[in-house]
Formats: structure tokens, C-alpha cells, sequence
RNA sequence: GGGGCCGUAGUUAAGUCGGUUAUAACGCUGGCCUGUCACGCCAGAGGCCGCGAGUUCGAGUCUCGUCGGCCCCGCCA
């Protein structure tokens, strides 16, 4: 018998192949039993075909083939005919044509799957994640995994055109100051010691400057032990770059090219370059949010002056009081706005202020402590008009920003403001260098440590430290961070005075990073880079809204894989080996 | 650490005010069928109502706990 050699893929047959002798290997899609004729739709990873079993080409095959069952593999041998008109299926690229079936091996049973294979199946999302391996079968989900490596490789073509290289970097490695939680592993060799799982390959990187690689970059897993999301998962993938003799303008064109050629090659989309900027204060003031989304308008206006010395005692006495007009909001009704108070008070606002913008009348439960200057300040502020409702936040920037922020974005979902099939990157920038931790009492780098302060914001690390903006950037799609990068320091000296800025002294420096300033010491290139989360990048491509759909393996929100079950408990031999013991109940104490 | 939603045949769901034998569709099994394409028709099987307590004469239904899934806040340089 020897072992059938595939002459096409199940999306190939067309017209054109009519009278052909083929053969096609797959999976049983639908069986239609006629008794005396079965149609089999054939599918593989590319699409279906329509095989009949029929008495005049081999009666033999037709008996043993009422036993197929969904998911059965099998392999054909045929001959490809044409459909009469009216038989032609035209929801299938192969609809014109069926192959004939004159030979069959069933190269496989299957047993009943847990849930249909196609796409508008609707099981539960951990049945779905139990039985990975079924739900690939599906087109959309196979669909993703084939995006999503079609996406990588236009990556990886666009960087070797721009003299970029691929290089390795190590997944057992050490633990860096700061930043996300660590996934650590044993070190058998070493008892008691730990490697680390990188959060990024960021000093690397650095280090592969130093080096003289010029350009690098990587396709990477990264770890990061935090709670998940929906766009969240402990292991993801970054498309991380470096690049050396590049300052802000560098990294930042160059990445541009990067997603835009990205987007043209995967999606045929041409994306506009210069990509906008907007200012980190910028992007605050007007989308209230670090990450805008730009593809509507809808923004936050500054009403503080205006209300500074009102009546209504929450606004004058607020450090900051923001508004947002809505066109068209009139229409929402008590229950919404109630609704939009409880969404506000998740970032911790306390409540929600409204106007709605009546004629001759502004309906509303703080009207009354309005003052007529005051009114025509807003009107003339926020350019209102009849039939619109204003949301208003008052107390600490930081929470009247998110809240607001937030409600935004909402209300645009609600009011159908966004654009369909539009993607609008923004670059925001200016960040500032540091953070005020209020919990640890000291100033922490906002992006990470290594990044560079602007020219002449050093010297405001002694005296006004909130004040020190960084060489940072970050770039965002239609409201989600996909990127972000820095330019780094690159000369010894500065890096030991951000390292005591952050309250790392010289000793624990030199312990942990004693290899980074040694380097920065012979000649070290100026340099800087961004990394790309692509779970992200892939997930705002294809149009799905949560990133496990992208993922071939993902966790669930425990950080959990149902299919295989890690973690799990390590026998006590293992533990031993490792010097590691167990508290007697884990979790406690 | 916190807030919210969910858990009933293989799957997706319904299940009223706590009351007889827990429904439906799809899937599955058997039978019939030569032009279907999510084939059709006939018949049938299939249930620890997530798990554990409690209230009650009686719990899928009410209460508490617990396990699991999803969304969010915190967290994520």
C-alpha cells in the first residue's frame, strides 16, 4: 500500500481541476448520509472540501464509509468534478467543484468532541481552554494562530531590511530592581539561590550595545507574576528592539515604519507617518488617561477658574474640578446616569455631578448653586448646546482624571462616537522621570531606571524631582498601550546618580548591577529602544477583545492552565534536590 | 487584597411563589433515505442541578461556606 502522498490543501480545487486525480487529508466536518450517496465536507487547517462517496465509483467505500463520525481523519483519493449550476455551494471557495471519492483510508476514529468544531460554537471558555487543541480546529481560532504568525514574520522582515539583528537572550537570569513581581526558579547547583524569569531582556539589550551589535532585536517571551486581565497574561510576548547612535527621533521613526509596514503587509491598512504626539500632560489634560483613544473626540475641559469660587461647596473647594460635554446626552435617562456613578466610583470618585442642558432650563441637582457668570463660563468653556448632559469631577486630579477618563470612553461606546476599522496610534511623551510611592516613602522610575532624563532635567533630581521629565515614549492604539520605550543612559556616572535618586545605595548598586555600570565604562554607545507587546498588537489587529484569543496556550485568570493543569505539586524528591521545603500549609502563615 | 457576574443532560440554555416524573434545541445511538451542504424523516438513550453544610414536612429554587470560570479596581518600571 505504501503511505498516500497529499496533492492539495482543502481550500485549492477549483475549476480548474475539474477531472483531476487528487488527494486530500483531513478531518470529517459534516457527514450527509443519504443512504445510497454521502456527501463528507473534508476539512484541514485551510478550508473545506465536499467529497461524495458514491455506488458507481466505489460501491466498497460508500458501505464503509456510513461509519465515519465528526473529527474522523481520513485521506481520499478522487477525481475532482464540476457541480451542476444549482448544486454550486457558494458560501465555500471550493463550492464549485467535489471530489469523487474512488479510495478512502480512515486514518483515524475520533471520539464525540466536547463541543461542535466551528465558529459559532459557544462553549464555556474553560471548556474551551480544557480541549485547546479542538478549539484550534476551529477556523476563527486557527485563523488568529496563522495571523498572528503572518504578523511575525512582516515584523521580522521589516527589521533584517533595517539592519536589525535576531539575537538570544538568557530565560534564567536575575532578578531587577523594582518593576513587576518575579517568577523565580531553584537553582539545583546552587542551593538556596534563585534565578529570575526576565520581566524584560532590558539590560541585555543594553548590554548587546555595548557589545556593538548596533541594532538588535527579539521576538521574547516575558514574565511578569501579576494579576491578570483581559489583555493581561504571566508569560507574553514582546517584539523588543535597540538600537545604538539613535536618539528619540530615531527609535520612534523607525518604529513607526515598523507598525506601519506591519499593518500593510497583514492588513493591507496604511497607517499615516508621523504617527500624532501627544504630551503626557497633553494626553491627561484632554483624554484624562495616560493611553487616549484618539479615534473620537469627546474631551475633558478644565473648569476649575470657572468654579473656583462657587456656591456649590465639592467644586470650590476641589484642587481640580474637570467636565464633559456630551452631544446628544440629554436623552439619558435617571437609571444611566445612576449607572455611569456606580462605573465612576470604581476608580474612586465619590460621585458623579451632571447637567443636563434643557431649553431655557439646565436641569440638574446642583443648578441651584449655580450663578449666572458661572453658567456662561461653562457654556462659552465647553461650547454647550441644547440637548446636552455635562459630567463633572471634582477632588484629586489623579482620580477626577481617571474617572472621567474612563467615563469617556464609555459614554463613546454607549453614543456609537467610535469609527469601525480604524486605528489611530498616538505617541505620548514627556513622561515624567519618577513616581511618588507613597507606600515605600520614596521617589520610583516611572518607566524603569535606566532611562534617561531629558537634557538638563538631571540637575532637578536634587531639587524638584517630581518636576524631571524622562526620554520616554510611549505608543498607543485606540486607547491600549502597545508600546514602550526609552532612550537609556549610557554613561556610568549618571547611572550611579539615578540608582541614588531611587534610594539604591552605592553597595547594593554595585551588587546587583556592578556588570551594567562596569560596561557603561569602556565606551559604551549612546543608545535607546521599545518594546512591542504583541499578544496586544495582535489582539487590536484582529479584532478580538481578549488577548487569550491569540494566544495558542493561554491562562486562565489564576494564572492557571486547565488542559495540562499547571502548576502543580513537585514530588518531595524534587523538592529535596532543590533544598527547598514546604511550610506545612502552603499559603499560610 | 477588594467589587461584580456566572455554574442545571455531551453542549448551549429555560426552570414561575420552595411542591408530583427537571424542560428545549443542538449533539449522540439505532433505523430509513441517490444530490445534500448546519441534509431530511422516524425512534431512543442521556442528569451528584459544581461541591459541602444549614433552614424547611419538602431545596435546582432560600441562607452560609467552598471550588472553578469570566469582567473590573488595586497591582502590572
Amino acid at each position: 500500500m505504501g503511505w498516500w502522498v497529499r496533492s492539495h490543501f482543502c481550500d485549492e480545487l477549483g475549476i480548474d481541476n475539474v477531472d483531476q486525480q487528487v488527494c486530500l487529508m483531513g478531518w470529517v466536518q459534516y457527514r450527509r448520509d443519504h443512504g445510497g450517496l454521502i456527501f463528507i465536507d473534508l476539512r484541514d487547517r485551510k478550508g473545506l472540501t465536499q467529497v461524495v462517496f458514491t455506488p458507481d465509483f466505489n460501491a466498497q467505500a460508500l458501505e464503509e464509509a456510513h461509519g465515519l463520525r465528526s473529527e474522523y481523519v481520513m485521506a481520499i483519493k478522487g477525481i475532482v468534478r464540476e457541480r451542476p449550476k444549482d448544486m454550486i455551494n457558494p458560501n465555500l471557495k471550493t463550492g464549485e467543484i467535489e471530489v469523487a471519492v474512488t479510495e478512502f483510508r480512515l486514518l483515524n476514529r475520533s471520539k464525540t468532541p466536547p463541543f461542535i468544531i466551528e465558529d459559532r460554537m459557544d462553549a464555556a471558555e474553560s471548556l474551551r481552554l480544557r480541549y485547546r487543541y479542538l478549539d484550534l480546529r476551529r477556523p476563527s481560532m486557527s485563523g488568529n494562530i496563522v495571523f498572528r504568525s503572518r504578523a511575525v514574520q512582516a515584523v521580522r522582515d521589516f527589521l533584517h531590511e533595517n539592519d536589525f539583528i535576531e539575537i538570544e537572550t538568557p530565560i534564567l537570569t536575575k532578578s531587577p530592581p523594582e518593576g513587576a513581581r518575579d517568577f523565580l526558579v531553584p537553582s539545583r547547583l546552587n542551593q538556596g539561590q534563585f534565578y529570575a524569569l526576565p520581566q524584560s531582556p532590558q539590560l541585555f539589550k543594553q548590554l548587546l550595545m555595548c557589545a556593538g551589535m548596533d541594532r538588535y532585536y527579539q521576538v521574547v517571551k516575558c514574565f511578569r507574576d501579576e494579576d491578570l486581565r483581559s489583555d493581561r497574561q504571566p508569560e507574553f510576548t514582546q517584539v523588543d528592539l535597540e538600537m545604538s547612535f539613535a536618539d528619540e527621533e530615531g527609535v520612534m521613526s523607525m518604529s513607526e515604519g515598523l507598525i506601519a509596514s506591519l499593518f500593510k503587509k497583514v492588513l493591507d491598512v496604511d497607517m499615516e507617518t508621523p504617527f500624532t504626539r501627544l504630551s503626557y500632560a497633553q494626553a491627561v489634560a484632554e483624554y484624562g488617561l495616560d493611553k487616549p483613544d484618539i479615534r473620537f473626540d469627546l474631551k475633558l475641559r478644565d473648569v476649575t477658574h470657572i468654579v473656583k469660587g462657587s456656591n456649590f461647596r465639592l467644586f470650590a473647594e476641589a484642587d481640580l474640578v474637570k467636565a464633559m460635554a456630551v452631544p446628544g446626552g440629554g436623552m439619558l435617562s435617571r437609571k444611566d446616569i445612576d449607572d455611569y456613578t456606580d462605573f465612576v466610583k470604581i476608580y474612586g470618585a465619590r460621585g458623579l455631578a451632571w447637567i443636563k442642558i434643557r431649553e431655557n432650563e439646565w436641569q440638574s441637582p446642583i443648578a441651584k448653586f449655580l450663578t449666572e457668570e458661572e453658567r456662561s463660563g461653562l457654556s462659552i468653556e465647553l461650547d454647550l448646546q441644547e440637548g446636552d448632559i455635562v459630567f463633572f469631577q471634582a477632588g484629586l486630579p489623579e482620580v477626577v482624571n481617571t474617572a472621567l477618563g474612563n467615563l469617556r470612553v464609555r459614554l463613546a461606546e454607549r453614543f456609537d462616537l467610535i469609527p469601525r476599522d480604524v486605528f489611530a496610534p498616538v505617541w505620548v511623551t514627556d513622561f515624567p522621570l519618577l513616581e511618588w510611592d507613597e507606600e515605600e516613602k520614596r521617589w520610583v522610575a516611572r518607566h524603569h531606571p535606566f532611562t534617561s532624563p531629558r537634557d538638563g532635567h538631571f540637575d532637578l533630581l536634587k531639587t524638584d524631582p517630581g518636576q524631571a521629565l524622562a526620554r520616554a515614549y510611549d505608543l498607543v492604539l485606540n486607547g491600549n498601550e502597545i508600546g514602550g520605550g526609552s532612550i537609556r543612559i549610557h554613561n556610568s556616572r549618571d547611572q550611579q546618580r539615578m540608582f541614588e535618586v531611587l534610594g539604591i545605595n552605592e553597595s547594593e548598586a554595585d551588587s546587583k548591577f556592578g556588570f551594567l555600570l562596569q560596561a557603561l565604562e569602556y565606551g559604551a554607545p549612546p543608545h535607546g529602544g521599545v518594546a512591542f507587546g504583541l499578544d496586544r498588537l495582535i489582539m487590536l489587529m484582529s479584532g478580538t477583545s481578549s488577548i487569550r484569543e491569540v494566544i495558542a496556550f493561554p491562562k486562565t485568570q489564576k494564572a492557571a492552565c486547565v488542559m495540562t493543569e499547571a502548576p502543580s505539586q513537585v514530588s518531595p524528591g524534587q523538592l529535596r534536590e532543590l533544598g527547598l521545603k514546604l511550610r506545612d500549609k502552603p499559603g499560610q502563615g
